[in-house]
DNA sequence: TACAATCATCGTAAATTTACGATGAATACA
DNA sequence: TGTATTCATCGTAAATTTACGATGATTGTA
């Protein structure tokens, strides 16, 4: 999951779906300096993380953080460090 | 911050560090099934980040984990997500 | 049915990271 | 002084990650 994080531009998002929850992948294609093809990687591995949820909607998908496994996380480095 | 943790070597070293505060380099190595060069380049990374601070003594250098930044990063973690 | 819109996946080139041996610097000690 | 110990740095090969265009799948709409 650091490793996850550790990227600048999923970073990106990930304080973007912050901001913007529920928006569609188009939103962040919109927001970022990248291809439509890299912001979709990086939702993908954003996905496998447990970090965000995809829903499709239609031809669009919507995006939204997925708390449970962030406030996981979050407790877990406490209980490392 | 999360790029250096999120190499599984030098969060093993983290891990280490907190069950073995003080260490030297070398029971870092002896612990860990990779060269010393290897090592000491993770050591290096994770000083910059600010994790962790080595005290030279003599021919070696013990290392602490730098609880100070620690906490500042987990608090900055809980303010954005 | 045809076309447009939205997004995921594939294959690949470029960039970055990782791991290593070799080497050198600094200190301890005989 | 000479040798051993401990560690950091350098240069480089291999592995991984990142970004992209091309393509295809799915859904909405004229």
């Amino acid at each position: 999951m650091f490793k996850t994080l550790g990227n600048p531009t999923r970073f990106e998002i990930m304080k973007f779906l912050v901001t913007h929850p529920g928006c569609i992948t188009g939103d962040i294609v919109d927001y970022l300096p990248i291809a439509q093809a890299t912001v979709s990687q990086h939702l993908k591995v954003l996905r496998d993380a447990g970090f965000i949820s995809g829903t499709i909607e239609g031809t669009a998908t919507s995006y939204c953080l997925n708390e449970d496994n962030i406030a996981w996380f979050r407790s877990k480095i406490g209980e490392i460090f």
